[in-house]
DNA sequence: AGCCACTTGAGACTGAGTCTCGACAACGAG
DNA sequence: CTCGTTGTCGAGACTCAGTCTCAAGTGGCT
């Protein structure tokens, strides 16, 4: 497994900028903007914060931009939408690869994992249904260690 | 497990109106009518499935009333919202108690499955990353065994 | 430098979901 | 059965995330 938790200073821009350019996309000032809003960003964030990040750096990037942008980044599989309870959209940082994620209810910073038994889960539920698995969605929400009270285990 | 699949003819309107009156809620014309446009869906459904049946039944049931309704029967626990791997979002009528849904991605139809090892993948997350899990969301999709090519295994 | 396709910003647009409010109806009391 | 209280309803305004359009701009190749 990987604890590198969302580390933001183990990625830099270039390295998101590299996989744009091998990607085929073009290397903008607008898109280096929008890494650099998600580099600064520690764990899970949505659009509004992007957008509002933008407007306040008066990067002169739009909203839409910031739209595009994380659907490439999405399709690159270095940024992964997810669904929180609430019902809410969010984005967190990622490497590619299969991963799930667990993330803090609290503050947002989520740490990875790697597949952890979902396959053997998958491969019961076939088993017992008779559906053939072709894709699942897991995420736990939690609290992070920082948040957790002394009481507990 | 129970493999009861989402059997429509299993649960009637009556048990349904019994659960909204045990909740304290009003039994009225317009919730018998949402249940019943429920009930005569199988598997996974979304707003705008209901509201067309509505429509087109002429049921003189509101957008608002169904989207209340279902909000009503969500936290009642009858019923269970899930998003779609296209981001969409989709309900499932569902019994109480903790469990998760496979998804047919082809027909919609769904089988819910119980715990199925999740507690011991949470186990091991908190083990490894420190969290303190406190929810899961757990989706999976494929396809129903009508809809398998036979070659397969 | 110059060209062309890809990107961009602005803002219109869409559609899900929420909210408001006056009218209505469920249901318990009498 | 009637009445009154109060929860619920429908209509439609509203909000807001996300998409789309299009003219202007710019990255990157030659």
């Amino acid at each position: 497994m990987n604890s590198t938790a969302t580390t933001p200073d183990r990625v830099n821009g270039d390295d998101f900028a590299r996989s744009l350019d091998r990607a085929g996309y073009r290397i903008t000032g607008a898109r280096r903007a929008v890494l650099d809003l998600i580099l600064s960003r520690q764990g899970a964030f949505d659009t509004s914060d992007l957008i509002a990040d933008a407007r306040r750096l008066r990067l002169g990037v739009s909203r839409a931009t910031i739209f595009r942008t994380l659907e490439i980044l999405s399709k690159m599989k270095a940024v992964e939408r997810l669904d929180r309870p609430d019902g809410e959209h969010s984005y967190i940082r990622c490497d590619a690869g299969h991963h799930h994620h667990v993330v803090c209810t609290r503050c947002g910073r989520s740490v990875d994992f790697g597949e952890c038994g979902m396959q053997q889960v998958a491969a019961e539920v076939t088993r017992r249904t008779g559906f053939q698995v072709e894709r699942h969605r897991v995420e736990l929400f939690g609290l992070c260690p920082c948040y957790q009270s002394p009481a507990s285990a």
